[in-house]
DNA sequence: CCTGTCACATACGATATGTATGCCACTTGA
DNA sequence: TCAAGTGGCATACATATCGTATGTGACAGG
């Protein structure tokens, strides 16, 4: 085996961990590099060799854990038998996951800042298409209007992880959150045929 | 007539004014504070006297444009005869004046990373409360399920921010526009009592 | 006219990023 | 096995920015 490799590969996921962090807990401005690196028992010379400035490693940072989102998503939705109903579990199943903290302080709040809007991003472009791709079966099947799949496809995925975010900051998230699915629901089921 | 005051006042503006323009163009990490302050013909003295540091800028920055937001949105909305048309024309209005670039640039990417969830802010609050009151009205008169009247203007607004960072960077905006705007107003539907 | 206050300018210190350079370990080829 | 070279990473430096602490000049009030 080649030593050499998986020492850099360890050393990234050493970084990209405690960038993870750092950026959860004190935000990616504020965070320092010198911090992170220190914690994983590296230098900022290892850093930026790896992920060229510091822009890099927050999209490294994200791209897992968009990563670690889309799969959830797509596992939950599978789990229910009925497409439609997938779909709407997928929507919850991101809400869900985007009220962890780690993932609206990196994803929500200053991924798009630093990284420009998420719709570009590799990550969430491959959760797009998948839910571009349910809703343009849906639309086959007859169950939903002929509506544009990537616009509805945006609308839902927007919606969602902005909702998380509301909910998060809400007095009562616990209370909210039930709520706040069955308006996303009934949001969603206004793109079916019959309601 | 207090010319100190006055001054002061012009002072705040021309700060604001400029900070606007840099933020727009650069961004909020990359805008430099002497630049901006000199390009007013003032130093950051006067900066950190009226604003306190540089996101108390940003602030003030965001809460000029978002009020600018707000009164279009409303005076769209109140325009359209029927309660429930002016809700889809202030939601279209939002994701019309969100494409420039400035709104962009500063409310929607640095704003929610600088300043936190923006549904927390004093002028996007302001805009959900006036919502929130439509949505509550068209409830009572049964044009619309009983949802939650708070959840359901969160996810419009949220919906249709979204859908202007999406459309604005999409390979052919102009072509976008009308079929987001009618996958939101598809979407919006769900909460009507008959399709 | 004199004094105090206040809005703003100036000077300074701390800290963070990005780059250029150097070093040592590991790989590679004979 | 050995020697040369590559490259991953550490170190040192230059630059720039923020926030604070201090100074100053003009306007307001008595």
């Amino acid at each position: 085996m080649s030593t050499r490799l998986t020492k850099m590969a360890e050393n990234r996921e050493k970084l990209i961990a405690s960038a993870r962090r750092a950026f959860a807990q004190q935000g990616y401005a504020a965070a320092s590099m010198d911090s992170l690196t220190a914690e994983a028992g590296l230098t900022r010379g290892a850093l930026y060799h790896n992920f060229g400035d510091k822009r890099g490693l927050l999209a490294a940072v994200v791209d897992q854990i968009d990563s670690e989102m889309a799969a959830y998503a797509k596992s939950v939705g599978a789990r229910a038998g009925d497409t439609w109903l997938g779909l709407l579990a997928e929507g919850a199943a991101y809400i869900e996951k985007a009220l962890d903290p780690e993932v609206r302080r990196i994803v929500l709040l200053d991924g798009p800042s630093v990284l420009g809007d998420p719709s570009q991003w590799p990550s969430q472009n491959k959760c797009l298409q998948s839910t571009r791709n349910t809703i343009e079966q849906l639309i086959k099947d007859g169950t939903l209007k002929p509506v544009d799949p990537e616009a509805a496809a945006m609308l839902l995925n927007g919606a969602a992880l902005n909702a998380a975010l509301w909910i998060a900051s809400s007095a009562n998230p616990q209370a909210m959150l039930p709520k706040t699915l069955e308006a996303f629901n009934l949001l969603a089921s206004g793109f079916l045929v019959k309601g």
